[in-house]
RNA sequence: GGCGAGGUAGCCAAGUGGCCUAAGGCGGCGGUCUGCAAAAUCGCUAUCCGCCGGUUCAAAUCCGGCCCUCGCCUCCA
């Protein structure tokens, strides 16, 4: 694609002009999930972002090598694992499974790696050594800490100076610690927690050299991409920044950085801590969870979003009409003919004009708001065209189909059941066809009470799933 | 207190100097089409982009001031 693609990059605070290390290739990776509870909808909103992101840039002719991590090793985990008096890894464990069948159901593309943290003690390890060589770090008593006023570059990231952080300070006092603001890279075991030795003795990672140290041996210094949720800008992103460049003397950590949007319920921050949590599991129960992505993509990645009792309902509405029209245009081209059409013309400036606005919003800091409003611009284009040649018309079907390709919108589903369904209908059919007329609709209303849609027009039936399940009478 | 984001129709939301007498989604009202239903379609639903000034031939978009909302600074996507 020739189009210049813009980055709004958190590292300078301004739309830049992408380009990445190799010409042709980008490496992204994406802060996952620290696995102690299923995924909530505030996940759903950075996963499916960056998915987008992703499939933009390989729609834009990059060969993507994506990661996201797990960080299966935390106090949380251990403190709930403790509760429940299961083995922290067992309990990681069902997390991540959890994880992918949320991530697959929101039609998430598979990242290249899953690296977890638990997997890469020897290279943790091997960091902190360094960092304590280089002065950067410094052990008491078993625990390990950065020297964070040994990194002038700290606070670059957030934007804010060393003093500036400590006056807003809200950090425990820590007598142990040379300054408030230095973190912990390895943290000294308790009786009964489960640890891995180390020079320092035995105990596990802080929480954000898990990252870097993945990163920087999957990807190396340099790499394109990092992002994640905004709430971690500060401290984990900056943190990572700093004991990253510390470790290897080179800069940048990463070229670009950047932060989706959060998910807010009632105007409060939707994570763990405060408790106001949707799950998406429960989420899902009630809708296609196409619903869940439409309803993310309809603004952009990173302005938060506010949770509110029609929220959802929209999303469902609006990915019904993108279901109906799929069917119906699909029915429209198959009766199709072949000869040309008076609106061929037409059709072929509507969809050139559609292409380039797509591509347009995509290459300007990944505005899938934007692109999504054009294919819906698009639909409503199409709808009113009285015919088109089968060849045509087939063409604006690649170009839609193409572009829920990009946003990751499923719109087609199951077609096992299809046939059965597709049997009953040609049946009803038949019998409208002699003025049955009592018949056929108890026979529609029997399919809808099962979930389905059920469109009658002059090409024939179309149907399609419903997107809410409550809408099942 | 510091840093950041934002205030666009009934709701959500894109647009950030002229293509804007402002996309798109949801909703509402009226018409067309239809065996019915639904979908679709047509018309109407912001003469205006938080407020006040300024710059400019031209501003929702730039500048200054004010008001308000949200997030981060503590674990979090």
């Amino acid at each position: 694609m020739k189009n210049t693609l813009l980055i709004y990059n958190s590292l300078t605070r301004k739309k830049e002009v992408f380009q990445s290390r190799c010409s042709g290739e980008v490496s992204m990776y994406v802060c996952g999930l620290t696995t102690q509870d299923h995924l909530h909808l505030g996940h759903a909103k950075a996963f499916v972002t960056f998915d987008v992101i992703r499939r933009t840039l390989e729609y834009f002719g990059n060969k993507v090598t994506y990661l996201t991590n797990f960080t299966d090793i935390d106090d949380k985990i251990i403190a709930k694992a403790k509760n429940l008096g299961e083995h922290p890894q067992f309990l990681a464990e069902r997390y991540i499974e959890s994880y992918f069948e949320d991530v697959k159901a929101l039609n998430i593309k598979p990242a290249s790696f899953y690296p977890r943290a638990s997997a890469h003690l020897p290279e943790i390890i091997e960091m902190v050594e360094v960092l304590m060589n280089k002065g950067f770090a410094y052990e008491v008593g078993g625990d390990v800490y950065f020297r964070v006023r040994e990194f002038p570059a700290y606070g670059a990231l957030s934007g804010q100076s060393l003093d500036e952080l400590k006056s807003g300070a809200r950090i425990e006092p820590n007598e142990t610690k040379e300054d408030a603001l230095d973190f912990a890279l390895w943290k000294s075991a308790k009786p009964s927690e489960p640890y891995w030795n180390s020079p320092w003795g035995p105990g596990r990672p802080g929480w954000h050299i898990e990252c870097s140290a993945m990163n920087l041996k999957y990807l190396g210094m340099g790499f394109d991409i990092h992002g994640g949720g905004h709430d971690l800008l500060f401290p984990h992103h900056e943190n990572e920044i700093a004991q990253s460049e510390a470790y290897s003397g080179q800069t940048p950590y990463a070229r670009y950085f950047m932060h989706a949007g959060l998910f807010n319920l009632r105007e409060s921050k939707m994570s763990k801590s405060v408790g106001n949590v949707i799950s998406l599991k429960k989420v899902m129960e009630i809708y296609d969870p196409m619903v869940v992505r439409i309803t993310l993509l309809k603004s952009h990645y990173s302005s938060p979003m506010d949770f509110y009792p029609e929220l959802l309902d929209e999303g469902a509405e609006a990915l019904l009409k993108l279901k109906d029209f799929y069917y119906h245009f699909k029915m429209m081209i198959n009766q199709g003919s072949n000869a040309e059409h008076t609106e061929d013309q037409g059709i072929i400036k509507t969809l050139d004009s559609f292409v380039t606005r797509f591509q347009e919003h995509l290459a300007d800091d990944f505005n899938y708001a934007g692109s999504l409003g054009m294919l819906f611009q698009l639909l409503n284009d199409l709808n009113q065209i009285k015919g088109g040649s089968k060849l045509i018309l087939g063409k604006a079907m690649e170009e839609i189909v193409l572009a829920l390709e990009i946003l990751g919108l499923k719109v087609e589903e199951d077609k096992e059941v299809r046939k059965i369904i597709e049997m009953i209908l040609s049946y009803r059919q038949d019998i409208r066809k002699n003025g049955k007329y009592d018949e056929a609709d108890q026979i529609r209303s029997s399919l809808m009470d099962l979930g389905l849609i059920i469109q009658d027009s002059p090409y024939g039936t179309r149907f399609y799933r419903n997107t809410k399940r409550n809408n099942i009478r």
